[in-house]
DNA sequence: CGGCATACCTGCAAGC
DNA sequence: TGCTTGCAGGTATGCC
């Protein structure tokens, strides 16, 4: 499931569970993830207070009192749900549906108010990390990364400056997270069904041979806006098993125009082509071939 | 360095 | 019904 809007949706439904609040108890309950917890975790979480929930692309980012910060990635089946003292659940996070069960809930932050942030993962495709405030930025999930997608950072002058000479599709150039950082598979294939662009398209196309962006990036650059935007604002999307705290299921999926619509009529105005699916750098690629170019 | 394939792990749907 | 196969939102690594 997620991408940034995901993780952002799952950022604002833990924050009012978790900010000002002390960290009493950590259960770890296996040895690693997708790759071993850090020395200490524990220890150096116990009896912190996490005074902000926050995101950086696909990470969380937890900031504790005394400087330590705890960075949480997903993976693919990563996900939070939040228990109350009081045995109720909260809506507003996303957790893997637990009519499951819980065998796959690796780690349980107890919380100073009696709640707990309980954090499953069937595939351990996640991980978790330490760092600290001073060191985040040079740390190594972060230093190369590039920009955020949201903001005023992502322009069409960037994106031709990083693009030009890039001979790599379009759609590999977007997945680069050294790049753009928070698009995954889904969102690509959107903003560019969105932007009518082919994703085989090579990513220097978008650039003149000055470094100024076509008219084509600007599309671009407007698409990718709108759809991390719009996905947000409908609380991220929703697939397979993934529902709200309170069981309705995210709902952006039902916006979505190009993933996982292969051979559905394209929704571009007065475009009579249909979604093709093919695979790309061994992922799914979405595309109508008949408007995007 | 760029670009690509592969590995990691589990669950689910589809096909036989 | 039950088996096998392929596919899934992610990143890291190694190979040319």
């Amino acid at each position: 499931m997620p991408e940034l809007p995901e993780v952002e949706t799952v950022r604002r439904g833990l924050a009012p569970h978790a900010e000002g609040l002390v960290i009493e108890r950590v259960e770890q309950r296996r040895p690693n993830l997708r790759f071993p917890f850090p020395d200490d975790f524990i220890k150096r979480l116990e009896g912190r207070r996490l005074v902000s929930m926050g995101r950086r692309a696909k990470y969380l980012v937890a900031d504790m009192d005394d400087g330590t910060v705890l960075i949480m990635h997903l993976g693919m089946s990563g996900s939070f749900r939040v228990e109350l003292s009081s045995g109720e659940e909260t809506p507003g996070t996303f957790h893997y549906d637990r009519s499951k069960s819980t065998t796959h809930d690796h780690v349980v932050f107890h919380m100073s108010n009696g709640g707990r942030l309980i954090y499953n993962d069937p595939r351990r495709f996640g991980f978790m990390d330490l760092t600290t405030r001073a060191g985040l930025a040079t740390c190594k999930h972060f230093e190369k990364m590039g920009i955020e997608p949201t903001g005023n950072a992502l322009s069409s002058d960037y994106l031709a400056g990083v693009f030009q000479h890039k001979k790599a599709p379009l759609k590999a150039a977007l997945l680069d997270q050294r790049l753009i950082a928070g698009l995954g598979n889904i969102y690509v294939c959107e903003a560019l069904w969105r932007a009518h662009l082919s994703p085989k398209r090579t990513a220097g196309s978008l650039a003149t041979k000055t470094g100024k962006p076509t008219e084509a990036c600007e599309r671009l650059t407007v698409a990718i806006r709108e759809v991390i935007a719009d996905a947000i604002r409908a609380g991220g999307s929703s697939l397979r098993d993934y529902v709200h705290t309170d069981g309705s299921l995210g709902y952006f999926q039902h916006s979505f125009a190009a993933y996982n619509r292969e051979g559905e009529p394209c929704r571009t105005n007065n475009c009579t082509g249909q979604i093709e699916r093919f695979t790309q750098s061994g992922r799914s690629t979405f595309h109508c071939p008949k408007c995007q170019r």
